[in-house]
DNA sequence: CTCCTGACTAATA
DNA sequence: CTATTAGCCAGGA
């Protein structure tokens, strides 16, 4: 895709996730060609609606919890995944060994850090 | 132009 | 597990 910015690339990222399954903000900057650049992942997020043509509620951080979004986000983004076949935690995360992109979760998470 | 903030992550203590 | 530091990208003051 090549787009003008770092943005268009999370957008195109984020589309290519497919149902049930979950992405952190880690591997969308790595994808898009930054690894650090998690920051600028979120902040792209951020800049979202929520009828966007993206599933944005795919994106979860390298915890599999929702981050701390404005709003009714969190209650959303929960429901949506629950209705795609992710199960969460009782403690609110989801296993991204098994719901992960990769399958393992990105670059490498056992858990938590 | 510079400075601060933000849906984050990794490393270190 | 938590707390702190540094780094990335973009936008507003």
């Amino acid at each position: 895709m090549r787009a003008g910015s770092f943005y268009e690339r999370v957008y195109a990222i984020v589309r290519e996730v497919p149902p049930g399954r979950v992405v952190t903000y880690g591997e969308i900057a790595w994808r898009a060609g930054s690894p650090l650049a998690s920051r600028a992942t979120g902040y792209a997020l951020n800049a979202l609606r929520w009828d966007a043509d993206v599933p944005w509620w795919r994106v979860v951080n390298r915890a599999g919890r929702i981050s701390d979004r404005p709003g009714d986000g969190p209650v959303v983004q929960r429901e949506r995944l629950e209705a795609e076949g992710v199960v969460f935690k009782p403690d609110g995360r989801v296993d991204l060994r098994h719901y992960g992109w990769d399958g393992t979760g990105a670059s490498g998470l056992g858990g938590q850090q």
